[in-house]
DNA sequence: GGGCGGGTTGTACCAAGGTACGATGGCAAA
DNA sequence: TTTGCCATCGTACCTTGGTACAACCCGCCC
C-alpha cells in the first residue's frame, strides 16, 4: 500500500502516475493518520507542506506514532538543511514535490528495496560533514601507543591527576607525555589537542614539528 | 560505458547481467587505468579485491587520477567502517560483490540519474553519527548571547586573553562570563565546556543547575 | 522610582596546566 | 655492547584558569 498525502490536487495527480501498486490520497494530516491506521507499514509520499503536519518538527512525531511507515518526504523547495534535519528523523527519501513521474517511481521501488534515495548533493554534504568531523589530526599518528592513550583520555575532559588514575601512573608521567604530546602535535594547550583528536583540529594550520 | 573490474571471473559474470549497455571487462589495475584513459567518465563497477589496486587507499589515487569516473565499489565483505573510508574519497556507490544482478542494475540506473547508492544500513549509520555529534548540548540554551559567544570562541581553542581581543573587553570579562558560563552549564573547565559546544558533551551527566 | 538582569571591570587568591632542569630502567636494533 | 627510544618519576618554577570578594552602567518592567 502507498499513501499519497498532499492538499495540492495538482501534485496529487503527478504522484498518481508514479506507483504501480495500490494507493490511497489523504489531504491532511488527519486523514494521514487514519490511513495508517488501516496500514502502518503503508510507504507514504508526504508532501512536507500536508496542513496539519507541522513541518520538520512535525514529521519528528508521526516517526514516533508510526516508526513501520517508510516516508518519502517530498520539498517544494528542497535544501540540505532541511534534508539533513529530516534524515535524522530516520525518513527514507527526500526529493523535490515537483519530480517528474518516471523518477518518482524509481524512488518509490528504490525504498522498497530497503535502500535510501537521497540526491547525490545531499548525501555529498552529509559525508563531506562526517569525514570534517571524523578525520583526527594527521600530527597524532607520530603520537607513541601510551602517548595516544593520554592525548584520548585528556580529549574526554579528564584532568592530569584522573589520568592518572586511570593509567595507574603519576601525575608526573602525565605530565611527561603531556609535554611530548604537545611538541610532537603542535597544539598549544590540552582543550587544542582534544579538538585535534575529535576532529575538529584547524587542518591548515600544521604544526612546527613533524 | 561501463567497466567491470575484478579478477574474479565468476563475479564478472554476474555483473555482466546487469548493464543495458556497452560494457568492458578488465582483470587489474593497470587495464583499469588503460580503459579509463579511453573512456574517462566510464562507470566503473570496481571490485575492492582488485589485483594492483591497493584496497581503500587505492581508491583514493584511483579518484584522483579520474574524478571524472563514478566508482560503484563490490566489497566481498561489506563493513560500515569500510563504506564510511570509501564515501570520503567520493565514490558514489557502495554494495556486496555478490549482490543479485536485478539489484546492481538498479545499483547502475540509480548512480546513472546522478544519486548515490548506498545500503540502508551504512546510510543510517552515517546519519546517527552526523545527529551524534551535531546536537549540541541542550544546557547552552541557557546562555546569554555575550556567553555564548564567549563560548563559542573558548571551544575553538583560544585563551582567554585571545577571547578578550576578540571581543575588545578586559580579560576579567572574559572570566566572569566563563564563571557564569561553567556554572551554568556544569561543565568543570573550558575544556569540558568546548566538548559540550562540538556536541561530544557527556549527554548522560546532566548539570546540577538548570 | 526601584528592582532586576545583562554586560563590564578591578584586586586578590588558589588550583591546575605546562616547562625545565634533571633521573632510572627496559628493550630492541645496529 | 652501545645506542636510542619509550615509559616512568622527582623538584622547582612560571603561566593560565577559575573563583571570591567587590563595584558601575544601562535598559526594561512593575
Amino acid at each position: 500500500m502507498l499513501i499519497l498525502a498532499s492538499a495540492n490536487d495538482a501534485l496529487r495527480q503527478r504522484w498518481r502516475a508514479a506507483p504501480d501498486e495500490d494507493f490511497q490520497e489523504v489531504t491532511n494530516a488527519t486523514e494521514l493518520a487514519g490511513a495508517l491506521r488501516a496500514t502502518p507499514s503503508a510507504l507514504v509520499l508526504l508532501h512536507l507542506a500536508l496542513p496539519g503536519l507541522g513541518g520538520v518538527e512535525g514529521i519528528g512525531a508521526l516517526r514516533e506514532a508510526w516508526p513501520d511507515a517508510p516516508l518519502l518526504v517530498l520539498s517544494d523547495l528542497p535544501a540540505e538543511q532541511e534534508g539533513r534535519a529530516l534524515m535524522r528523523h530516520g525518513i527514507r527519501g527526500y526529493a523535490n514535490a515537483h519530480i517528474n513521474a518516471r523518477l518518482l517511481a524509481k524512488a518509490v521501488r528504490v525504498i522498497r528495496q530497503g535502500e535510501v534515495w537521497v540526491g547525490r548533493r545531499l548525501m555529498q554534504h552529509l559525508i563531506e560533514e562526517l569525514t570534517h568531523q571524523e578525520a583526527p589530526h594527521p600530527s597524532l599518528d607520530t603520537l607513541t601507543p601510551r602517548e595516544r592513550e593520554v592525548a584520548e583520555l585528556v580529549a574526554t575532559g579528564l584532568c592530569n591527576k584522573r589520568v592518572a588514575q586511570r593509567l595507574a601512573v603519576s601525575e608526573r608521567t602525565v605530565k611527561a607525555h603531556m609535554t611530548s604530546i604537545l611538541q610532537k602535535t603542535g597544539a598549544g594547550d590540552r582543550l587544542v589537542l582534544a579538538l585535534l583528536v575529535k576532529g575538529h583540529g584547524l587542518h591548515g594550520k600544521p604544526p612546527p614539528a613533524g
